[in-house]
DNA sequence: AATGCCGGGAA
DNA sequence: TTCCCGGCATT
């Protein structure tokens, strides 16, 4: 209740516009030293309104009506009042409260509040009576309470700012929440949110601390973001007004945070983080001259297992090796059409106009692609920019494409290498340099213009390894009886523990998971 | 020390 | 079969 109360009575010291006394309409500005209300009796009702004893610069009283001083309370800085109004609102606690406070019946002055959203004075005659003496003493007594509220208020502006923040964000290149700090270092990005401090509650870091869950308590720990850290930032917020412990909001918010953690932890590894767009979920097969999309898993699984396996039979037959070859990606916007054209052949790094934003993402993924050079290039190259699932979808492919040749998989060819394209490629084009198989390995690559997430169901992926290496097998005939026998030398590509780490333990091919010769990231 | 995975074993 | 894990080979 006191609080509540207090926060009203904000008003008083607040600064507010008026009317130019002269009339110019050029607006003057001042303190609120009082509030009067008018027509208490109509109380409860609704219409009454209040006078505003305002203090002007040059030092004179005038009184003001709600409405003509309104205008300034918006534009400038009434936000204490603002927010304590909505706190209030929030607590919905009745007139009736007040006005025991108070001896009147200040509730008018809630309603007002109510209305407009601004502050209210709170009271009645005798707080007129000496303005600023009663000023002073709201404001002391009361300060802390106003203080809360400010924060509060700022902190959900903030919010609103770290959500605008992070909506553009996501459409630059790095991927999912870390994305504040795109313009550092990827490594460098943790650091600096961990320095900085979690979230400040009065500074707009928020922003930052806010979603980054990058909470600076586990900076030791990289690869575990704190999930808990930014929903506890959530909490003050949250829990207050709703007055419970807010299990519900931690709740909602948790599921979330962690399936960032999952995907952001697959990342920590290579560190490409990619970028995650609002757009739209494509996927995109992956078969050499394929490069059909489809908008739903099952109907792109579908396709490979007719068209490229040749299955008739449907998903229960699925071994999950569709998997393998259809990519999800996320389009920016709409050129689907086109990116599936360009995307289909790869070309190399030019063809990616599809995605504006993707550079950051190649970057990371060109400085990676030199380490692996080489022809098998495959299972490295991609991880950076696939991250967590992606590598599944892309090793494959690439795998065959070592192997063979003469299948179709290979068939990348530059189909279209066109001259530059524009922008885009710069990214590509310029750090690409790694060796002459670069070619294939970007091939690949490009097509994940967009790639985000994966999330085929990793569930499946086991069934693939087997087949591929069937397929391996009938594609390189008799050699390779070598390493059947005796343990298999160990692989030299990443394995799901690799890749996945071993927090994502589910994550990985179930081989992996039963210590059995990996499936997904065969060598 | 961390990985990868074979050989076994329990459910 | 599915799921695990001891333990050895590799890195």
């Amino acid at each position: 209740m006191h609080t509540r109360r207090l926060v009203k009575r904000s008003i008083l010291g607040s600064r507010v516009y008026a009317p130019s006394p002269t009339g110019d309409g050029a607006p003057v500005t001042g303190v609120v030293q009082a509030v009067k209300q008018e027509n208490r009796d109509a109380s409860a009702a609704g219409a009454r309104r209040s006078v505003y004893t305002v203090l002007m610069q040059d030092g004179s009283l005038k009184e003001f009506s709600e409405e003509e001083i309104a205008a300034g309370f918006n534009h400038t800085a009434a936000k204490v009042p603002l927010k304590s109004s909505l706190k209030n609102s929030s607590n919905g606690a009745p007139e009736s409260q007040k006005v025991e406070g108070v001896s009147l019946s200040p509730e008018t002055v809630e309603e007002q509040r109510g209305v407009d959203g601004k502050r209210v004075g709170r009271d009645p005659d005798a707080r007129s009576v000496s303005l600023l003496e009663q000023k002073r003493k709201v404001v002391s007594s009361s300060i802390d309470v106003p203080h809360a509220r400010r924060s509060e208020e700022e902190v959900d502006m903030d919010k609103v700012t770290a959500a605008m923040v992070l909506t553009s964000l996501s459409t630059s290149p790095l991927v999912r929440s870390p994305p504040v700090k795109v313009s550092e270092g990827l490594s460098g990005s943790w650091k600096d949110n961990g320095s900085t401090g979690p979230f400040t509650p009065s500074s707009n870091s928020s922003s930052g601390g806010y979603w980054s869950w990058s909470a600076p308590s586990d900076q030791s720990n990289p690869s575990t973001p704190s999930p808990p850290l930014s929903a506890d930032s959530f909490k003050p917020f949250r829990v207050p007004s709703l007055g419970g412990v807010g299990s519900g909001p931690a709740g909602l918010e948790d599921p979330s945070l962690e399936e960032q953690d999952g995907s952001s932890l697959l990342f920590d590894e290579p560190i490409p983080r990619k970028r995650k767009n609002s757009m739209k979920v494509m996927f995109k097969c992956l078969w050499k001259n394929c490069g059909k999309v489809l908008s739903t898993a099952a109907g792109i699984q579908r396709h490979i297992r007719t068209i490229h396996l040749g299955r008739n039979c449907d998903s229960d037959c699925s071994d999950g090796e569709e998997d393998f070859y259809y990519t999800e990606i996320k389009l920016n916007t709409d050129s689907v059409a086109e990116g599936l054209s360009s995307l289909s052949p790869v070309s190399p790094s030019v063809l990616s106009p599809p995605p504006p934003p993707p550079p950051p993402s190649p970057l990371p993924s060109l400085t990676q692609l030199s380490d692996s050079h080489r022809p098998p290039p495959s299972t490295d190259s991609k991880e950076p920019h696939a991250g967590g699932t992606t590598p599944l979808s892309r090793s494959a492919p690439s795998a065959l494409y070592l192997i063979h040749t003469d299948h179709a998989y290979q068939a990348t060819a530059p189909v279209s290498i066109p001259s530059s394209s524009s922008n885009s490629t710069s990214l590509a084009s310029t750090s690409f340099t790694p060796t002459n198989s670069s070619s294939f390995s970007i091939s690949w690559q490009s097509p994940p213009v967009t790639f985000t997430g994966n999330t085929v169901s990793p569930s499946k992926s086991q069934g693939f390894g087997e087949q591929r290496s069937q397929t391996i097998a009938v594609l390189s005939s008799p050699p390779r009886a070598t390493t059947a026998l005796s343990r298999k030398v160990r692989g030299e590509g990443k394995k799901c523990r690799k890749v996945y780490g071993m927090e994502n333990r589910d994550m990985w091919c179930t081989a992996c998971r039963w210590k059995k010769a990996c499936q997904r990231f065969t060598d």
